[in-house]
RNA sequence: GCGGGCGUCGCCAAGUGGUUAAGGCAGCGGCUUGUGGUGCCGCCAUUCGGGGGUUCAAAUCCCCUCGCUCGCCCCA
């Protein structure tokens, strides 16, 4: 290819795209404002030991999914393959912890370097939220209602939520171990993927794919077992807290998540939607991490939801159903009026309508093309326009104009051309 | 990183070795110098992702490369 193009992975945002985007940003917003979040905007780049010791140096991502590269000063940087790693470093740096419960909501673009896929890129872009500073099994549920809250009013079906505990550290190692030696006897019957993770992480063999694994899976001894009293307890309150708010759950006994930071509570949301990377929304609770990174001990939940993905179920569930609230986000929006005009000094009057009418909240489509008016009045169509006006020579002379409606018949309104809330009047009420 | 499928105009798409590479949508111009939606007419790929090779002859066959796509790995 001579002609140049964005990198592999890297996805362009067309305007087609954009305006759902910001659609589905601004319902976002909107739950995010009620439920007393505040935005944290953090850099795109971080020094790599924050992602090291953050995610953890053995994950997937750490190990073999950053773009990780020296900067003039020969320091080692790396484009964020996540976002909670960040806002906790930026939480610490900035004493936010020591003013209360931080509950913070962020979005932006995520990097990490594997092979594209459906649902999968290298830039890719999260919606994203931390709250900081509480550890109750309520606050797990709040942060879960919040997201199947925002999907659910977004008009999307189909999806699921799956639940698990992942207990503490030591009900993990404590089960590892037990995993571990159920699986040492029957590594014969293991695929081969799965034997090298018995070594490096034996936890991850529960979500494998592997059919034939996954049988030999049924009767292992599963992590919710191997709980201690209290980690069983508190699993038990979330479960009956996501039932009296009747939100519907799956129990996922096998449900690990591959990002070290996460205990007790993990849940995903998937769709049934996607093919192979069914997730849109994945989180849990991560009590460790703000220490490990050198904060003072602080409980912490949080989430982050894939816009690609999100945008992948929502068109689906727009043409699923045409009248739903995903369609609606998904429509293209048209101007209130479409302006066609023709001559030296009508298109300066139109320009200056235009403005006139863009100040008062009122959309306007103005041609700038100076073509014949029957052309302009096809486009005047094409826009989805419900209103036209032509200002031309006759309306420069003397003074008036018509409304003319578009998608309907109906009369045309004759007004002023300097009146600008008579125009208003018939087009915001209207429209 | 591994395995399968694919790559013809902005989008969809016919063509699978032989004169000028169908068609549809969109776009632009006209029929119609001041009034749209329908209709009709015209324009819109010297070139088939890129490079090399086979052949008298390639979009069509072979090799390499880039990209897309599906799955694995992993995750949003």
């Amino acid at each position: 290819m001579s002609q140049l193009q964005s990198l592999r992975g890297m996805v362009d945002l067309l305007p087609d795209h954009t305006r759902r985007w910001q659609a589905v940003e601004a319902v976002a917003r909107a739950h995010f404002r009620r439920s007393g979040l505040a935005e944290i905007r953090t850099p795109l780049l971080e020094v790599t030991e924050l992602f090291a010791r953050g995610i953890g140096e053995a994950t997937d991502v750490v190990g073999k999914e950053m773009y990780t590269f020296a900067d003039r000063g020969d320091r080692s940087c790396t484009l964020r393959p996540e976002g909670t790693a960040s806002v906790v470093r930026s939480a610490i740096q900035h004493g936010l912890l020591s003013q209360g419960v931080q509950k913070l909501w962020y979005a932006g673009p995520m990097f990490r370097y594997e092979r594209p896929q459906a649902g999968r890129q290298r830039q890719f872009h999260q919606i994203g939220v931390e709250c900081l500073g509480v550890s109750t099994a309520r606050s797990d549920v709040e942060v879960i209602a919040l997201a199947w809250d925002l999907l659910r009013d977004l008009g999307l079906s189909g999806l699921e939520l799956q639940i698990n505990s992942l207990g503490t550290l030591e009900d993990r190692q404590r089960y590892r171990q037990q995993l571990v030696n159920w699986l040492e006897a029957r590594v014969d019957q293991l695929d081969v993927d799965s034997q090298q993770r018995l070594i490096t992480n034996p936890l991850r063999i529960l979500d494998s794919k592997n059919p034939s694994t996954q049988a030999l899976l049924i009767d292992a001894p599963t992590l919710l077992q191997a709980l201690s009293q209290e980690s069983a307890q508190r699993f038990e309150s979330v479960q009956l807290l996501l039932n009296q708010l009747e939100i519907p759950f799956e129990l996922n006994p096998r449900l690990v998540r591959g990002l070290d930071y996460y205990g007790h509570t993990a849940f995903e949301i998937t769709s049934d939607q996607l093919g192979a990377q069914a997730t849109v929304c994945g989180g849990g609770r991560y009590d460790g991490l703000v220490q490990q990174l050198g904060g003072p001990p602080t409980a912490a939940v949080g989430w982050a939801l894939g816009m690609e993905r999100l945008m992948l179920v929502l068109e689906a569930a727009a043409k699923a159903n045409p009248d739903g609230a995903a369609a609606r986000l998904t429509a293209t929006p048209a101007p209130d009026l479409y302006l066609v005009n023709r001559g030296e000094q009508a298109e300066t009057l139109a320009l200056a309508l235009a403005r006139q009418l863009r100040s008062a909240g009122v959309s306007v489509e103005l041609d700038g093309s100076g073509a014949a008016l029957g052309k302009q009045f096809k486009r005047a169509d094409r826009s989805g326009s419900a209103w036209a006006a032509v200002i031309g020579d006759e309306e420069a002379e003397s003074g008036q104009f018509r409304l003319k409606p578009l998608l309907a018949e109906g009369e045309e309104h004759g007004l002023a051309l300097n009146d600008l809330d008579a125009m208003v009047a018939v087009l915001k009420t209207t429209t």
